[in-house]
DNA sequence: GTTGAGCGTT
């Protein structure tokens, strides 16, 4: 009955169909979608639960980028209506070394009054694996390995801004959050291609003003989440309850 | 009180 070879058959028989004369493109939807800024796939990822209902996404980037590059703003859970914290967020770090600290240093220790938990995350839709297994740090090596210089900037926002196409810049570029370099150093005569991404710096749109940079930017941390964190800021407050019906 | 959201395509 309802199983994969039907769903096989059906997404045949529909491609061949034609609206208007022009085929139809017919698929099977992906089970466990795209990843919108969550931890599909490999990641340091990290829950973090009892929560104060005052802990927000800045604080918990504040607190746990001690321990390494958090690599995307955390989420904290929300009351969709409300905006209410409902007690527990998660963390991303660049590493599983930062995700280890911070879990050894944090976990069981007091936030705003509260004992939190700071544990490996459970990987959505999977059943129950969680985050930090032996497979999946030998699964993020071999990629960092394989993608070493250009490729691996999937990883890590920063790169956009530390991988050279930056050189001449104030220095925050290339610190070192960066850790993969090539052994043996640079392979002599490999013409770097063109960074792609520079024009979101310039005036990509025209008739566009950039917006003004937020506040509070220049402190000493990493540039992308802090912006991300800013951002956040500026949009997140929850909408004002609407004035009830007249009546 | 403890493990995350929906939109839509090569």
């Amino acid at each position: 009955m309802k199983r994969e070879e039907d769903c096989e058959y059906c997404v045949k028989i529909l491609n061949m169909i034609k609206v208007f004369g022009k085929p139809i493109r017919v698929n099977k939807a992906s089970q466990d979608g795209g990843k919108g800024g969550g931890d599909v796939g490999v990641g340091a990822n990290v829950f973090v639960g009892n929560l104060d209902a005052e802990i927000d996404e800045k604080m918990l980037y504040d607190t746990f980028s001690a321990f390494g590059s958090v690599i995307t703003a955390p989420k904290v859970q929300r009351d969709p209506e409300s905006g209410e914290s409902r007690g527990f967020g998660f963390v991303q770090f660049d590493s599983f070394e930062a995700s280890d600290r911070a879990i050894e240093a944090m976990h069981g220790q007091f936030l705003a009054g509260k004992q939190i938990t700071v544990v490996y995350a459970y990987k959505k839709d999977t059943n129950g694996e969680r985050h930090g297994s032996q497979a999946e740090r030998l699964l993020a090596q071999a990629g960092m390995q394989n993608n070493g210089g250009y490729g691996g900037r999937q990883l890590r926002p920063h790169a956009m801004f530390s991988d050279g196409s930056a050189t001449g810049m104030s220095g925050f570029a290339g610190m070192g959050v960066v850790g993969g370099g090539m052994p043996g150093g640079m392979p002599g005569g490999m013409p770097p291609p063109p960074p792609p991404g520079m024009m979101m710096m310039g005036g990509g749109m025209p008739g566009m003003p950039p917006p003004p940079p937020p506040p509070g930017m220049m402190m000493g941390m990493n540039a992308a989440p802090m912006a991300m964190i800013n951002q956040m800021h500026g949009g997140m407050h929850p909408p004002p309850p609407p004035p009830p019906p007249p009546q």
